[in-house]
DNA sequence: CGCGTTTGACCTGCGC
DNA sequence: GCGCAGGTCAAACGCG
């Protein structure tokens, strides 16, 4: 476990999506801890870590760095939502029950890349997101007919309208050797795809609970095949199914509430020392410093702003919870 | 038989 | 425009 830090170093810096890897300029190693033995995948899992990058762009936009193979047209918008703050459609009575960070993997919240024009809730707009999108033209192009391109069009144009708006997402790396961890919930594979530059294959869940869209990619690390990447994205409109539950309290590497409305604001990587409270967040040791061996250390080992901590209690409520009278 | 997985085809966006 | 890569679909298949 001590030396989870030093790994990570790998898991950052040497994706081939230099992208991701340039401007680093505030990072945060946080330690979360070790709530409980998860059963399920106890025996297999070594150790878990957190892990996320904040880059700047140059236009002020924070980038992910981490080694997930995120797609090209993934940009990540750095605004807070200071309306709403970061909990607008977060069920805590929901979630901090449910949730211990149990061998929490690497947390890394992609934002939404809302269109301003639209200021729909994600909720909705994942609603007739890419379902009725492929799914229905490809339906009418099987179909045939003159119609076939003309709803097409109609299709192509509502896509290109809702073309910017993407599900926000989590990301946990999680030191194990299965691949699918048990968090709870029932999902279907729908996918998988061959990622490039890595000896292993990606693959795509979606819950199976009727009307509940959420969606994860599994995949392994290329660089540390001990490390599974999962990505959820969405929120789950649904309690965790009954049956699962027991597995679900025994261990779990996903938040259900998968951050409906987080902002791509912070970049961790959470270790999971066995004890932790709130104020471990903002202190050595737990709280590590950046370890990009290309960037200088940075100077703070505390969180850079208060919505960083107000991220990771909305990531892993059960923490916060926990500690809190 | 219902549910989940596999897998090849297809769609889309992006970079060149 | 083309090729590539990520993401999704859906028929076929397997399993309990």
């Amino acid at each position: 476990m001590a030396n989870e830090t030093k790994d990570l170093h790998n898991y950052h810096y040497t994706s081939p999506y230099s992208h991701y890897n340039n401007n680093f300029n505030n990072q945060n190693i946080i330690n979360l801890p070790y709530v409980t033995g998860p059963s399920t995948y106890n025996a297999n899992m070594i150790s878990s870590q957190i892990g996320s990058d904040l880059h700047s762009s140059p236009q002020g936009a924070y980038e992910l760095g981490f080694e997930l193979s995120p797609p090209s047209s993934e940009y990540f918008n750095p605004s807070i939502d200071q309306e709403n703050g970061f909990y607008n459609g977060y069920n805590y009575n929901n979630s901090h029950k449910s949730h211990e960070v149990v061998g929490g993997g690497s947390a890394i919240v992609e934002g939404e890349t809302r269109d301003p024009a639209s200021p729909s809730s994600s909720e909705a707009d994942h609603h007739h997101g890419e379902d009725s999108g492929k799914s229905l033209r490809k339906r009418e192009a099987a179909d045939g007919g003159e119609d076939d391109q003309r709803s097409q069009k109609v299709v192509k144009t509502k896509k290109k309208d809702e073309k910017k708006q993407r599900e926000p997402r989590v990301s946990f790396m999680t030191k194990t050797e299965v691949d699918h961890l048990e968090d709870g919930y029932r999902w279907r594979k729908y996918g998988q795809k061959a990622v490039k530059n890595s000896p292993y294959p990606r693959s795509y869940y979606r819950c199976t609970t009727q009307k509940c869209n959420v969606k994860k990619r599994v995949e392994r690390s290329y660089q540390d095949p001990t490390v599974v990447i999962t990505t959820y994205e969405s929120q789950h409109n649904h309690p965790i199914p009954t049956s699962r539950r027991t597995a679900m309290f025994a261990g779990s590497a996903a938040p259900d509430h998968n951050s409906s409305s987080l902002s791509p604001v912070s970049d961790f990587i959470i270790n999971t020392p066995r004890s932790f409270s709130r104020d471990d967040l903002f202190r050595a040791p737990y709280a590590s410093v950046n370890v990009n061996p290309n960037y200088p250390q940075q100077q703070n080992q505390e969180f850079h702003h208060e919505s960083e901590y107000e991220l990771l209690k909305e990531m892993f409520p059960s923490v916060f919870f926990k500690q809190e009278p």
